[in-house]
DNA sequence: CTAACGTTTGATGCATGCAACAGCTTCTGG
DNA sequence: CCAGAAGCTGTTGCATGCATCAAACGTTAG
């Protein structure tokens, strides 16, 4: 029931601020509104929705400022996931990664924007679920959520130019992975999610930011 | 609702894996089931209770390898949050951090622990609401009540060798932010989270740990 | 015309009742 | 004495109904 309404929510067949109706949903969910309510405490508490006591429930748009705090939080995650895989002893998905960069390239040339988009969620989450550390996962599927990655990230990835950039840095993060540089491999993430960011957010919309440094 | 049911599971008034029914827990707070199942859902997914479907919902611990993920992610957050608490402009918490250690350092010298730990908690907390990023403070304290913080921290700080290192720790966390040196309040920081896992980590239990180099 | 007020409406908040099921207990056949 | 099955019990899962309240609407006095 959760994942439904999740998705559901995901999906962005409601723009942000609609209301979602404990009723309306129960219908289109063939169940009644107990399960539903239930459901929407949890998004609430995901960051998905807002509940207006004794009003009703409503999408929640993230502000600019929480997408800031959201990218800087996301580097800190996956710059850890990165440093943790490095430091595993044997690192089965050196392959994978591998494998990911080439495909990426290609659909690069292809200026396959949606199938770039899909292989470096692929490429972050295979580095996210390496580093063997459950919490990590999710606190990083949380925050993905909450990030509404789809809205954002699809649109980037229509830009040539940082489909480039991204696949240089993914290699970098992939050579310190494999050098076991721990550090190395921290810092390239780090820096590669920190340009992505800047990336996402200056695309977005036309206001500066500053995400830091 | 959510707030009294969690600080009852928190309290540790009830051992770990202890049943949590609905109707006891109904009775005890004068409401009927449906608000505790809402509030126990959502301890679910903060994962401090496990639901078993059909069965029943029984207070969670965490065990030793989740416990040491937990404070991998710890010593990520922390660590951040010191750096960006070190880039801010103008950073009037220095003076209730400064106050704190010396709070600290008196606790310390009197072999208060319950008020040493207090303190600590208070730096801490300090340094993550001061980073200004509320994602990061829900991050955070999600993070730590799953550490069942009271159990595990209060013990170390029985340590008075362990309470000598952690104030010096703090000063040198301290000094990085005066300076505006966010790379070295990270780091410092992260040394610090880092020292007091492995304290906490190897005084808990007999076996040996190991939270990464 | 405007502002304040009463009314209406639509939603949530919660109590309650029933069905369904996991796990234990007990009974029976060997 | 033991293994397996049948039922028993306590619990959750969910549907439903009523009370409650926020916001919108219409009404009326000024």
């Amino acid at each position: 029931m959760l994942d439904r309404v999740r998705r559901l929510v995901l999906s962005g067949g409601f723009s942000p601020g609609a209301p979602l109706s404990e009723v309306f949903l129960a219908q289109e969910f063939d169940v009644s509104r107990t399960p539903i309510r239930e459901t929407l405490k949890q998004l609430q508490h995901e960051g998905l929705v807002e509940i207006r006591p004794k009003v009703g429930t409503f999408i929640r748009e993230p502000t600019r400022r929480e997408i800031v705090e959201l990218f800087q939080l996301k580097e800190s995650l996956e710059g850890l996931a990165a440093g943790l895989l490095a430091r595993r002893g044997s690192v089965p998905e050196l392959g994978v990664l591998e494998h990911n960069i080439e495909e990426s390239d290609r659909a690069a040339v292809d200026q396959d924007a949606t199938r770039y988009a899909a292989l470096v969620h692929e490429f972050h989450r295979t580095i996210i679920t390496g580093a063997e550390n459950s919490k990590l996962v999710e606190h990083y599927d949380r925050l993905m959520n909450q990030l509404a990655y789809h809205r954002l990230v699809l649109r980037t990835a229509e830009h040539p130019g940082r489909i480039r950039a991204s696949t240089g840095e993914h290699r970098a993060v992939l050579t310190m992975i494999r050098d076991k540089d721990h550090f190395g491999a921290e810092a390239a993430m780090r820096n590669h999610v920190h340009a992505s960011a800047r990336e996402v957010l200056t695309d977005a919309r036309t206001a500066p930011v500053e995400l830091s440094s």
